[in-house]
DNA sequence: CAAGGTTATCTGGTCTGACCACTTGACCAC
DNA sequence: GTGGTCAAGTGGTCAGACCAGATAACCTTG
C-alpha cells in the first residue's frame, strides 16, 4: 500500500487558487479590476470573509492591489511579484512550465557555485563534518528520487555554511519550487546516481577553506544535472 | 513643506505587524504555539476576522503553520521563509539590521554580473537602446538619492534583457528590500554620483552581445557602491 | 462656463454571534 | 494494550449589519 496524507483544501484555499489562476494565466491583465468581494462571494457561492482571506493572501504576494473604497486591481506580476511566487508559476494546472523550469535550472547552476565559495570562506571544519555526514547517507542510495532529496539536503548544509540570510531565503524559495517536482524529475536523473566524487571534492574544499576549488567543484556537482534537465525540457517543449 | 502621502494602517495590518514582530524577533521560537484566534482578538481588542486575515497573510509567508483543529504554531523562518520576507527582516522597528544589509549587498554584488552576462547573451541592440535612454537621464542628476533611483531603473532594464523569470522575481524581491532604504542610504553614496562610464561600458557590452565584458563591467558598476555600503555598515555595527 | 460643493452609490474594512469541522487528551470498556 | 467515546478547545465558515473611503453625476455659485 502506498498511502499518502489526504490533502485538504479549505474554501478560502480554493478561492485563492482560482483567482490566482485568473491573474497568472492572463485572463485578467495588469490594471484590470477584479470583481467586487460581494460579487465574487456570490459567484463562487461562498461567504465574503472567505473571499477576503483569499484576496488578502493574494495581495500579500503582490499580485493584486486592494484599495479601500476603490476596486481591487491586478498588478503586473513580472514587475511586482517576488520569488515566493515561483512555485505557483512553475507548475500550473499540474503541468510544468518548461520555459520557467529552464530559468530555474539556469539560476541554480549559476548561483550554486557562488554559495559554495562563500561556504568555503566561512564554513570551516564544522561545516565539512556536517557535509560528510550527509555524503555518508548518499552512498547507500540507488533510487534517483531519494538521491535528489539527499542532494537538496547537502545543499541545505552548504547554504547554512555560507552564512548569508539572502542566499538562505533564496534557497528556501527555490527549494519550495523544486521539491514538489522531484518525484517527476527523478526518472530523468538516473545517470547522476552514484556520482559521489564531486560532492566529496566540494566537501573537502569547504573544509579546507578553499573558495576557488569549492566553486569549481560546485560547477561539477550541478553541471550534469543541469544538462540532463535542460535536455529533457527541450524535448518536452517540442511536443 | 515636505508633504508625503499619509500612510494608513488597517486593523488587520496592525495585527499582522505585531504578530510578525513577535515571531521574527524571537519572542516566539520555532514550534511555539500562538495564542488562539479568539484569545488574540480579545487581547488586541479587535474582531476575530481581523485576526484571521492577519494570520492567513503570515501563514502565506511561511512563518507560521495553521492547522484546523490544532494550535497555530511558529515555524523556523530561516528554514521556511522565502525571499519575500527580506524587506521585513532588513528593517525592523525602523532600524536597519546591518548584518542582513551586508548580506544583501554581498548577494547583489555577486549576482548582478551573472544577470549582466545573460543580458549580453540575449538582450541585443533593443536592450542597449533602452539602457541608453536610462543612461541619458542619469547624466543630469547630481542628487545621490535620485542617482540611486536611476541605478535601480537601469538594472530593471538589464534584468528584462536577461529574460529570466527567476532573476526577474529575485530582483523584485531584492528591490522591495532595497528601495525603502534608498533615502537613508543616499547620503553614504555621494561619491558614486557622476560615475557614469561603467554604465556606458556595460550598455555597450550588452549591445554588442559580449557576456564576458558585460560581467566585468557589472562588477565595476556594483563594486564601488558595495564598498561604500559595507564600510558604512561596519561603522554602524560598531556603535 | 468653470470651480467647487453635494450626494448617491459604488468599493473595501470591521464587527457580531452563531455554527461546523477538526484535533487533542482524558477516560472508559474490552 | 487496544480501541471507542466524549468533552473541550481550536480553526473554518457563514450570515447580516454597519462603518469608511472613492467615484462620478449632479448641482450650486461666481
Amino acid at each position: 500500500m502506498a498511502l499518502r496524507p489526504v490533502q485538504r483544501q479549505s474554501v478560502s484555499d480554493q478561492v485563492f487558487d482560482q483567482v490566482l489562476s485568473e491573474v497568472v494565466d492572463g485572463e485578467l491583465g495588469a490594471g484590470d479590476p477584479l470583481p467586487s468581494e460581494r460579487r465574487l462571494a456570490e459567484v463562487l457561492g461562498v461567504s465574503r470573509p472567505a473571499v477576503r482571506e483569499a484576496l488578502q493572501r493574494i495581495a500579500q504576494t503582490g499580485l493584486v492591489e486592494v484599495r479601500h473604497g476603490g476596486a481591487t486591481t491586478v498588478r503586473d506580476f513580472r514587475r511586482s511579484a517576488g520569488l515566493d511566487l515561483l512555485p505557483r508559476l512553475l507548475v500550473r494546472d499540474q503541468r510544468l512550465d518548461t520555459a520557467i523550469a529552464r530559468s530555474v535550472v539556469e539560476a541554480r547552476t549559476q548561483i550554486g557555485p557562488l554559495i559554495a565559495a562563500l561556504a568555503a570562506e566561512r564554513g570551516g571544519p564544522a561545516a565539512a563534518a556536517a557535509l560528510d555526514e550527509v555524503v555518508g547517507r548518499f552512498a547507500s542510495t540507488s533510487d534517483p528520487v531519494e538521491w535528489q532529496r539527499h542532494a537538496l539536503e547537502f545543499w541545505d548544509v552548504v547554504v547554512d555554511a555560507a552564512d548569508s540570510l539572502v542566499y538562505r531565503l533564496m534557497f528556501n524559495s527555490l527549494r519550495a519550487a523544486y521539491e514538489p517536482a522531484v518525484p517527476a524529475l527523478g526518472a530523468l536523473l538516473t545517470d547522476e546516481v552514484g556520482l559521489l566524487e564531486p560532492y566529496r571534492v566540494l566537501t573537502a574544499a569547504i573544509g579546507a577553506g578553499d573558495p576557488a576549488t569549492a566553486r569549481a567543484a560546485a560547477e561539477r556537482v550541478l553541471g550534469p544535472t543541469a544538462a540532463s534537465l535542460l535536455g529533457a525540457f527541450a524535448e518536452l517543449g517540442e511536443e
